[in-house]
RNA sequence: GGGCGCGUAGCUCAGUGGGAGAGCGCUCGCCUCACACGCGAGAGGUCGCUGGUUCGAACCCAGCCGCGCCCACCA
């Protein structure tokens, strides 16, 4: 697993993994999404292509964080009392004792990665890309500080992006507050869900249109409780029907406020400071209680002064923290900003001209209409765990110094530095992720050999978190695209169709599953209930592929056992070469493996796992397993060398198939297949032979199994009795050899009259079959005929069919027809 | 508010213009010397509803009903 860094990137084949969190347990998307990439790595790798698939784990700011502070609670300590430094150093102990975790839980599922080469989003020559990126993105003049309007997650006390917001629908309460016009009678009602917020207006806002009002514009209302003079203003964000039509302007606290102040030029007050409490700014009354009590204490003050009009349930959707589950406060601060509008011009193009293939293609346009209202991006985060922003503030000049290395002094005025207290967001670091991880911005033989990578398997979710974020860095500085493909993959969901949380509790836990069934059934499970479209976990499929890993084993027992002689010698032995059998049962069974072979791979490569995986098990399933093993047991257990040398040729191409999807079991038993010389894991990949495909034998045998099945269901409506051997003649050649055999019947050269026919076999009687059975077995046939018959002749009458379909469709109405006229004559005898 | 998707056998899902499929579950018969995690044979579906296009519709079009997801600054 660990390939050599040379030759050019064509040759090899490279994915990023992508990375977990290091608190992170593997739940089932890492589950589907590494049995996808291990499927797709292994294939390449046995093609002999230099498959490297990169490890490695993401710090994961707030995540972590979270984690070793409540490990400080049950000490009763606080990362305050302990300090940044300290803090930061039993942050990295926590990653040094419980980091490995998840590594060892991909070696379980048979992540086929290269543990040599595990990286970490931290680790040294990742900081130096992380800071090298950001020195040049801030000297292009993306990056810049501004006091923005951010969304605040009093949770984890940081500001976090746009995209760790999620909106839920909430039931509040909406109150009506009459501001007083200043200078006269009239009052202006606004509503509000945040009567708290009130304190922090500047203004009040009424449609330029609106005819009611239009009076009132440039005059003032009087704030109440608080006695600020607020200018009316006109402004077309505000809808004339909702309420009165007149809207509270908040721009501290609101983000549509915020755009609208900044247009106005209003005033932005902070009623509300980072710690959710109310600030100074407040009022004395107010100052200090957190926003919820400032709220009642708000409502109860406006009722006592009479300025509420009304109080209605209001059922809205309202922002919460993806990352802490609290709800967001909007509050204005001084943060790091990227543009990305440039960044993201080669990147639209780049998808535009399919230089990354989205697959399924809807996601492309998803990802392009995203892309072209693209706005600045949030990087600074109130953390200490993470890559502290490489930034220096000196306090005697007020020179701000950007810098990938700290700087000892001042350039300007040589005073002492202080670095921003800030880190960077982590989807900032893991933005670089497939060439950071290759060694860059070192021009290092894994970069030449390894980037761009292959692909990427992604849920949706991160399409604009990560996977934009990444083609738009990659091209910016590694100077390519940072992979071809992006496949969109389904979502699990839990078995009742709800979100596999570990909050809701719907949770399936992977390594449970393995325990249970063991890692080839959950990946071969996952591949198979796998599709574009979301889909309820399934414990039949992973079932299916226990069961599969069973029969795989036993059925690979009774070829190893019997095939080629006795086994004394040790492995190697005797290469399985390719077979040139003369029987039709044997070329058949040839021909329908070539068949599987390219069909399968075919669907591996364009990410249809899950019938990739189906069409493997029924080939191995039905077509090996239950004809082609059964017809050839009595010669396989005389040792016939032209069954044993198909059987095991097509053992070796079996195990090599399905070894991407079900590693460990193949492996296994390739052990003991006498051809092994060496892991299977880097045996070649099966190439489907065309030359094998043989269209007569595949016809041939076809019907000999059809007449065994017709044969046995008739076995099974007169209830013969099942080990009995039946008396039978078969007029114009006998039947196959084996088609007696599995079907329990006996040809015999003469035997009297037949009471029954089954296609070209009359069956003869004897003792163990009762008459009336047959005769309504006949009759229910005969009547099954009749209706056939009827539906061709029907349709063949229809004049407007025979003229308009196409000829092949109307001839073969026209030879079913006469098959079932034929069937039906012989019959009625 | 905009966008995407789904509704097919009891369950979970394939099938996207020419006679309805898989796995599980169910019924019946089998401990047949690889496998009972098995073997053989079956039952089971007006393909959400209503219209339309077509010689022909689960499949294409329109509308309706139900469900899910993503995006979005109406207090």
């Amino acid at each position: 697993f660990h390939p050599d860094a040379e030759g050019a990137g064509g040759e090899s084949f490279s994915v990023a993994i992508p990375p977990p969190n290091v608190t992170g347990a593997l739940h089932m998307g890492h589950a589907l999404n590494g049995s996808m990439q291990d499927a797709l790595v292994r294939m390449n790798r046995m093609r002999g292509r230099k498959a490297l698939w990169t490890l490695g784990t993401d710090h994961a700011g707030i995540a972590t964080q979270a984690v070793v502070e409540k490990e400080l609670r049950t000490e009763g300590k606080t990362r305050q009392e302990l300090g940044r430094e300290a803090f930061v150093e039993r942050v990295w102990a926590w990653k040094d004792e419980y980091g490995s975790r998840i590594v060892e839980q991909y070696k379980r599922l048979g992540a086929s990665c290269d543990y040599e080469r595990e990286r970490f989003t931290l680790d040294e020559g990742y900081v130096k890309a992380v800071y090298r990126v950001f020195k040049q993105l801030f000297d292009k003049g993306y990056i810049y500080r501004d006091n923005y309007m951010v969304n605040w997650d009093p949770g984890s006390h940081s500001a976090i992006s746009d995209l760790e917001v999620e909106n839920r629908e909430v039931e509040d309460t909406l109150y009506s507050i009459d501001y007083p016009v200043e200078g006269s009678d009239r009052v202006l009602t606004v509503a509000t869900v945040r009567p708290e917020t009130m304190l922090a207006d500047t203004a009040v806002a009424v449609n330029p249109d609106d005819e009611r009002y239009a009076d009132l514009v440039g005059q003032h209302c009087v704030l109440p409780l608080v006695g600020r003079r607020l200018p009316v203003i006109a402004d077309e964000h505000v809808d004339p029907e909702f309420g009165t039509g007149a809207l509270k302007i908040t721009p501290g606290h609101d983000p549509n406020d915020f755009e609208i102040g900044r247009v106005h030029g209003l005033e932005e007050i902070g009623a509300i400071g980072p710690d959710g409490r109310m600030t100074e700014e407040a009022g004395e009354r107010f100052a200090g209680l957190t926003a919820a009590e400032a709220q009642g204490a708000v409502v109860a003050a406006l009722r006592e002064e009479g300025r509420l009009r009304a109080e209605e349930p209001y059922v809205h959707s309202v922002p919460f923290s993806h990352r802490s589950g609290e709800r967001i406060e909007p509050l204005i601060s001084l943060q790091w900003f990227c543009r990305m509008d440039e960044l993201a011009k080669p990147a639209i193009e780049a998808v535009e001209r399919d230089e990354v293939r989205i697959t399924p293609p809807q996601w492309k346009r998803v990802y392009l209409e995203w892309m072209r209202e693209i706005r600045p991006w949030c990087v600074s985060r109130q953390l200490w765990w993470g890559h502290r922003i490489p930034v220096w503030y000196c306090d005697a000049c007020q020179e701000t110094i950007v810098a990938e290395q700290a700087p000892e002094r001042c350039g300007a005025c040589d005073g002492p530095l202080r670095q921003e207290e800030d880190v960077l967001d982590t989807w900032f670091s893991s933005a670089i992720w497939p060439f950071a991880t290759l060694g860059w911005p070192d021009d290092t033989p894994e970069l030449r050999s390894f980037y761009p990578t292959s692909f990427l398997t992604t849920a949706r979710e991160i399409l604009f978190l990560w996977v934009a974020r990444m083609i738009m860095t990659g091209i910016e500085f590694a100077g390519d695209v940072p992979f071809r493909d992006v496949y969109v993959h389904s979502v699990i969901q839990a078995r009742d169709g709800r979100r596999m949380s570990k909050s809701l509790g719907t949770g399936i836990d992977p390594l449970e599953e393995i325990d249970r069934h063991g890692a080839d059934a959950l990946r071969f499970g996952l591949l198979a209930m796998s599709s574009t479209q979301d889909v309820r976990y399934s414990d039949a499929k992973v079932q299916q592929g226990r069961d599969l890993a069973n029969k795989l084993w036993n059925a690979s027992r009774l070829i190893l056992l019997n095939a080629d002689g006795p086994k004394t010698e040790t492995y190697p032995r005797k290469s399985a070469h390719r077979p040139q059998p003369s029987r039709p049962e044997d070329r058949w069974i040839l021909s329908r493996l070539e068949r599987t072979i390219g069909s399968v791979t075919a669907k591996l490569e364009s990410y249809d796992f899950a019938h990739a995986t189906t069409e493997a098990y029924s080939f191995f399933w039905s077509e090996l397993c239950d004809w082609y093993l059964e017809i050839v047991k009595p010669r396989l257990y005389e040792q016939e060398e032209e069954v044993s040398a198909t059987l095991l040729w097509a053992l070796e191409r079996v195990l090599a198939l399905l070894h991407p999807i079900m590693p460990f079991v193949t492996e296994e038993i390739w052990r003991y297949h006498p051809a092994n010389n060496g892991h299977l894991a880097i045996h070649s990949f099966p190439e489907a032979d065309e030359s094998l495909i043989d269209p007569e034998a595949e016809a041939r045998v076809g019907e000999g199994i059809e007449l065994t099945q017709r044969l046995r269901a008739w076995r099974d409506l007169v209830e013969a009795p099942a080990a009995t051997v039946l008396p039978a003649r078969a007029d114009g050649g006998e039947p196959q050899e084996f088609v007696g055999r599995l079907a329990r019947f006996e040809f015999v050269a003469d035997g009297g009259d037949p009471i029954a026919a089954v296609g070209p076999v009359k069956v003869l009687a004897s003792a163990e079959i009762d008459g009336e059975a047959v005769r309504s077995r006949l009759e229910a046939r005969r009547e099954e005929l009749r209706s056939e018959v009827a539906r061709a002749e029907g349709k063949l009458s229809n004049e407007k069919f025979v003229a308009r379909a196409p000829a092949e469709v109307v001839e073969e109405e026209r030879e079913k027809l006469e098959r079932y006229r034929a069937e039906l004559e012989e019959l009625s005898e």
